[in-house]
DNA sequence: CTCGTTTGTCTAGCGGTGCTAGGATTCGTG
DNA sequence: CACGAATCCTAGCACCGCTAGACAAACGAG
């Protein structure tokens, strides 16, 4: 009875292991150093074992993605009066996470995984990051067209986060470029 | 003597018929499908020729990214009196680029190839598409932080074009999106 | 305690990738 | 026609994601 217990919990050790592995070899080396030898031989297993964990390698990113949609909620949640300045804070933190956690933010969103989208069933960790994001915009805006507002607003921060990241936007005025953003944004009525 | 000329302008047809080759493939089948015996199979040449052409797999890439930023600037000239008609058809210009060639903007901006950016030498028809940008922006809002608002109004449209072309925002809504974006710019003193 | 059975893991290998060395072949020239 | 040079291709390297089948370890039954 318990032998098996034991067991499971070794498996979702091991789990853990590899995708701790992985990320970390994706934020130290980039996602193009985490091949499936390179992973197996990290955590000292052989490579099949990771195929009974994950039924491939775009599973492992793929994981490891999903879990960054939830560190990215929490980044978001900041309980601010003034709109505006919550604003700012929900922009800030999104930058922030994208800023530290590279690797995992690319997994998310611009290397095309496995995951499906906006259709039937985009993962839950998704929704509540995207509902934290319209949340700001509509604290600090009006009602009408909250949904595109907040595509819009997305877009900014992804379009920031990811030329950011590849080093194409002057790196001393991030905070310029925020400050701007947020004047733009509470402008409109 | 004519022999040589006739033998350059041969070699040169060759590289035009791997770039278009390489971006027509990359254009139907994506870019996971370029791989070199594919891409010597459609030109009907060994793959060493195409490494007597070129250094590399990126390299290849890399040429087509840069004539991509060529179409990019004829996209982006839009004259037109009025600043935020003008600003509109500039964003419109980017958007519809990237959604009719999305293969050619992603090996521009999303797969980071080895073209130099930001620092000493960014592509020269990089720069001539930032400045038709920076145009635009220039003409609906004042001089200051001009290069920043750029900065920010390129970060937008990069942003709405690639999670477009992730399927990440609702089709039905792009023509809203673009509206409140070109809103929220001019309504900015 | 011993013996099957089940479970878990590893070794070896498949077809694919980008890239390259070295031989074969074609071509223009004397 | 024969030689020299430029051109190209065949064959192979190390690596990739992934898998079949051999092997060993652990378990339950008698």
């Amino acid at each position: 009875m318990a032998i098996q217990q034991r067991r499971e919990r070794q498996r979702a050790e091991r789990h853990r292991l590899i995708l701790d592995t992985a990320r970390e070899i994706a934020e130290t080396e980039g996602w193009d150093a985490v091949t499936t030898r390179r992973l197996a031989d990290r955590i000292e297993y052989s490579q099949p074992v990771l195929y009974s964990h994950f039924a491939g390698k775009d599973e492992i990113v793929a994981a490891v993605a999903l879990e960054g949609f939830g560190e990215l909620t929490d980044s978001l949640r900041a309980e601010r009066a003034d709109p505006a300045a919550r604003l700012a804070a929900v922009a800030h933190g999104y930058l922030r996470f994208a800023a530290t956690h590279p690797a995992v933010y690319a997994a998310m969103f611009t290397m095309d995984t496995a995951l499906t989208f906006a259709d039937a069933e985009s993962p839950e960790p998704l929704r509540a990051a995207f509902g934290l994001l319209r949340d700001a915009v509509g604290g600090s805006t009006g009602e009408p067209d909250l949904e595109s507002r907040t595509e819009l607003f997305w877009s900014t921060l992804h379009g920031l986060a990811t030329l950011t990241a590849a080093n194409r936007l002057r790196p001393t005025h991030a905070k310029e470029r925020l400050a701007l953003l947020i004047t733009q944004l509470t402008a409109t009525t």
